[in-house]
DNA sequence: CCACTAAAACGAATGGTATTCGCTTTGGGA
DNA sequence: TCCCAAAGCGAATACCATTCGTTTTAGTGG
């Protein structure tokens, strides 16, 4: 109970375990942030020395795995089971970038850590994959369209953490007018909505990312029974 | 010339500059990726000593500032200046990811900095946003459709970095079948085309893209003196 | 019930990191 | 010519993640 004062030897009553240590560490990024996270700092947090944490995991990275298990945990792809294609991959998107979104700390740490094969991811992609197919989708597009749909997804969960105020008043704005005045009418119509600009910017990206694979999916229906072409237009 | 013999106090002729250890980075980056990128290797790389870096540059950020404006310097938003608008933004985007695809190692390291305020950088938005509102678009609605494009290329950038082969062998195949198949499928439509998976997933998701925000101006222009709303369809 | 093994804590040590500071030498402007 | 600033070096600082040996305890097999 109090500090740092355990003897050493194992503890009658045990200290650490994995579940522990990985929201102890989402716990820490998220009050720190991404740079002020550490192992040392984790192992204060948790009444521990930091070599204790090495019994139950291996590393910092291993941490970070944990971390990315449970941050993308409340993402569900289960929408692909029981709407359309098309709402269903809205849906999925902004569950995906709204897991990001609750711990915009965390997205500095993970977005370089290649995506986790859990279990739990994999199953997620047999969703997409099962419903994108069920919506039509000749099967050598259902990744290609799942993979831009993520991207799309990730890329804005690195536009969340930006700085929120760029360029607003715009020291050098006599040389950049029209880029100047965009921010400020978009500002006003964030305002207006009272809705963040980011989340604006996502929204109207994203539906029309979905509208433009409504239209290719069409037209690849259309040309059913002729040479597949997956390039460009 | 010879090895790390350079005698204390000023040198006759100078050894580093912003450019040199700039240029350095990136080329050190390049090679050992991202993990080994130090600056104490740098350092060696220039012959020279880790201390004597910080007499041209603030610090290790300021170093990965200045390999951003490095590898974004192709990056060229003068298309917007002779193309439609929508070709214009396509031809941005590719340019735009093939500047990170030179540099893959960088990725890791570049996603997470803010992107520079730098005057280069400035004068390409601004470049985008005048041809986005010659195109018609709503001065409201620029900033948003630039920033979604963006999100898109450096979410696309990240998976650039992803390992190549993503369950190929499937330890657990049997559990996420559907995936798998369409991964196959993805590969052989990849190998009959011969470009690499990711180029394909990109030029897919692009095209729905920009279809999309094609559409979705029509529509506004269309709605042209009623309220305006941003929101999804 | 005892003995033995494995678990789980600690503490110290290792080798890495970026950065700062004082010293020295030299180039260039007054 | 004098003097200051620039630009190298070397040592020191304060971190960092990780490993190893030690110690104490929990749990298990005989």
């Amino acid at each position: 109970m109090s500090a740092g004062t355990r003897r050493t030897g194992r503890p009658s009553t045990p200290v650490l375990g994995r579940e522990v240590i990985v929201r102890g560490a989402l716990d820490l990024i998220d009050e720190v942030g991404a740079k002020g996270f550490s192992i040392a700092l984790l192992a204060r947090r948790l009444q521990v020395r930091p070599s204790s944490l090495y019994n139950h995991v291996k590393g910092r990275d291993d941490i970070l795995a944990g971390v990315r298990e449970l941050v993308a945990d409340p993402i569900d792809a289960a929408v692909f089971d029981t709407l359309p294609w098309d709402e269903a991959l809205v849906s999925w998107a902004r569950l995906y970038r709204a897991a990001f979104a609750a711990h915009p700390q965390t997205i500095a740490l993970l977005a370089t850590i290649p995506v986790s094969g859990a279990h739990r991811t994999l199953r997620m992609y047999e969703s997409v994959v099962a419903g994108l197919e069920r919506g039509g989708w000749p099967i050598a597009s259902v990744i290609p369209v799942m993979v831009g749909v993520e991207s799309f997804v990730l890329g804005s969960a690195l536009d969340l953490m930006a700085p929120p105020a760029m360029f607003d008043p715009g020291p050098d704005s006599p040389e950049v007018p029209r880029f100047a005045a965009a921010v400020h009418a978009r500002d006003d119509a964030s305002a207006a909505q009272r809705r963040p600009a980011a989340d604006l910017a996502f929204e109207v990206s994203l539906t029309a990312l979905v509208d433009g694979l409504r239209t290719r999916l069409a037209a690849e229906i259309a040309a059913q029974g002729t040479t597949v072409d997956t390039g460009s237009a």
